[in-house]
DNA sequence: CAATGCTGTTTTGTATGATAAAAGCCGGGA
DNA sequence: TCCCGGCTTTTATCATACAAAACAGCATTG
């Protein structure tokens, strides 16, 4: 590992919570071992001590450390983890190949994304579904595919939003993370706004007239269509490339 | 606000982290709003300024504040605040009445737990499908309500890890924090073992014998169960007790 | 007068060195 | 053998100093 310098404009001990939590979700370390100590840091990235101590405190609070006076840090296990956190995601994302994630994330959107829609249908505040509005008029108005992953994005966290229940917002970061990425590595992407863009509007007419019925099934259709370019472009990925970790 | 001391064996700077996150939670900083600078915290609370440095990292980490030179730090919008974090849950429930939590917690439950029970059919390890039967035992053996209550949360807990995507784990968090709460609640509880010990046990074979849509029926019933024993425990406690808060 | 650039001030970021407290380890004594 | 006390390692806390970022306000200049 060599130094790290804050001569980006990032924060150094952000730097350091990022090199290190990258390595616990690679799996380097693994839950239950213990970390090298502080001044084992230290030395390895450079830091002063402050540094690494304000790192591994960002660690310990997305639960993937526990630190104890004379024992040292301790991976935690991997329920005890935050990986609905923004960062611990993109670690996540970034130590494992594409295709399995969005596996994992689909599963998770399937399950969650038609009530969601439900209950934005039958919660929204005028202001909200305003906002779903705009999302939907931006993806249309976008010229390429890539002008209308934004917009998509802003589309499902404002349903999200309008769900009304603060305890679903965590998946917010999920989404955004998973589509933004799905998009990058789906690059032009199947299917095209053609079919997604209709779809995403018969969302948002059930959801403006309250239909809850209505748009959970107009939302089970669209992550269909979701799944589909995925297996497409996942094939064709494995056809062409080779892996790239 | 008073001194702390670290004479109680938790660190003091995860004290003022929770003293700070609390007040968040709580509304004294809304969203936008910039709180007091690191010099003011220590003399707030007497504490260093590495300490307080040290529990604001923390909160940094959790998603409620984003610190920025010459700014200060800036109390993030709700969205970004990671609520499934087991502090950031506790300082929730803490700052709103519980029954309005426990209304939020069911409308997630009702969404994924019958979606993990089908998932933990379908793709459960034969020493996943141990620990639900050992918590199930153990919920069979209880003498009183309270000594159920901590196998109630293992086997939930064992069911959502017998699912196998790890992406539903953070919910574990809030399925132990809203069960071990609701207990303290509704006290010696409505309904009783007699109700809901066989209603784990059909969701238990159901599971065993992979048979997806017969656990997720059962947890729909078990689930419909326990929004029955939180009407009649409010109504009750609204009809006696005053507001804790 | 307006735009631009410099300089000062405030606040967080980083470094250093010192002391405290927790908790396992190990040896000595009964 | 067992228990007690001191040793050692590691995090926890404190104090102080300087660096760097970014805004504010003034002055200089076109």
């Amino acid at each position: 590992m060599k130094k790290l310098k804050a001569t980006g404009n990032e924060n150094l001990h952000r730097k350091v919570a990022e090199s290190i939590g990258s390595q616990i979700l690679e799996g380097v370390y693994a839950p239950g071992a213990i970390l090298p100590n502080e001044a084992d840091w230290c030395r390895i990235y450079g830091a002063s001590r402050t540094t690494v101590r304000e790192a591994v405190k960002t660690l310990n609070a997305k639960g993937l450390l526990k630190s104890r006076t004379k024992i040292g840090s301790r991976v935690e296990p991997r329920e005890h983890w935050n990986i609905l956190d923004r960062d611990v995601l993109a670690w996540h994302l970034a130590s494992m190949p594409p295709t399995e994630f969005f596996a994992s994330v689909q599963q998770v959107r399937k399950i969650l994304e038609p009530e969601i829609a439900a209950l934005a249908a039958l919660n929204h505040s005028p202001s909200q579904l305003k906002v779903i509005g705009d999302a939907l008029l931006e993806m249309q108005s976008a010229k390429s595919g890539q002008e209308s992953v934004a917009p998509d994005v802003k589309f499902h966290l404002a349903l999200l939003a309008a769900a009304n229940n603060p305890l679903l917002s965590p998946f917010g970061v999920m989404i955004e993370t998973a589509l933004t990425s799905m998009f990058e590595t789906t690059s032009t992407s199947a299917g095209g706004p053609d079919i997604f863009v209709p779809q995403h509007e018969v969302i948002l007419k059930a959801v403006a007239r309250g239909n809850d019925n209505a748009a959970r099934r107009a939302m089970i259709v669209l992550l269909e269509n979701t799944d589909k370019i995925i297996a497409d472009s996942s094939a064709a990925t494995k056809s062409k490339r080779p892996r790239k970790n």
